[in-house]
DNA sequence: AGAGCGATGGCCT
DNA sequence: GGCCATCGCTCTA
């Protein structure tokens, strides 16, 4: 995005409006889509953190490689509850990753959000990503599940949380106006970083968008 | 540009 | 005890 469309979202009053229920109780593969180019907003002491929404992967009830695979456990709990409900959950002893519950209550599926492209707050979410020291681009804020939630400001404190109003909530594709978005521009793949599964098409992403954690 | 690898800790069998 | 929906660093090209 340009500098000049850059600021002009910087400054402006925050107009999002979190999404209603019933967007997620689409099938978790049309919710999968449905989600790419949407807003992720995060309130946190009165300051709003925004990134767009440009790379998922659908997690099935009867896939593997799903965590609910086996059945509800302590951890997948929040899978077999109500759409539109926050699952994180901590991997690799270091980083939490962010999901959208979907699904009715009782069936376990979700979508991971692999990747944002930083839209507001984005010198807070250099901060927050700022490990080595070294100045972060703005394309590798958010490029990744892991890196996305650090600079969102994002922890387990969101697990189960309800995502159709603040804190923490998505914004409608629409939120920035009309034409921001072109549904003829999903790519499809295949999950990244899965064994179990692995051949299965479950992984969406905007073409040529350079915010993606892979092409 | 891509392969290899260590860090690090919870979860489940 | 093995696995893991990751990341950042190093080494080779």
């Amino acid at each position: 995005m340009d500098p000049i469309r850059q600021s002009k979202i910087e400054n402006r009053k925050i107009p999002f409006k979190p999404l209603p229920r019933s967007f997620y109780q689409a099938p978790t593969l049309q919710l999968a889509k449905d989600l790419l180019g949407t807003f992720l907003v995060h309130r946190s002491r009165g300051v709003s953190t925004i990134g767009r929404i440009v790379e998922t992967e659908a997690y099935l009830q009867d896939d593997p490689a799903c965590h609910a695979y086996r059945g509800s456990t302590p951890r997948t709990r929040v899978m077999f509850g109500p759409p539109g409900h926050a699952y994180l959950y901590f991997i690799y002893g270091m980083y939490w990753c962010f999901n959208v519950v979907s699904a009715p209550p009782g069936t376990g599926e979700a979508v991971l959000v692999r990747a944002l492209e930083p839209i507001h707050g984005i010198e807070g979410m250099r901060r927050r990503r700022a490990g080595c020291g070294k100045r972060l681009s703005d394309k590798a804020l958010c490029n990744g599940p892991g890196k996305l939630v650090i600079a969102m400001g994002m922890g387990p404190r969101q697990n189960g949380i309800d995502l159709t109003k603040p804190p923490l909530f998505l914004a409608g594709r629409a939120a920035l106006g009309p034409d921001s978005f072109d549904p003829r521009h999903i790519l499809t793949g295949t999950r990244i970083g899965i064994n179990k599964a692995a051949q299965h098409p479950y992984r969406f992403y905007l073409r040529n968008n350079p915010f993606v954690s892979k092409r």
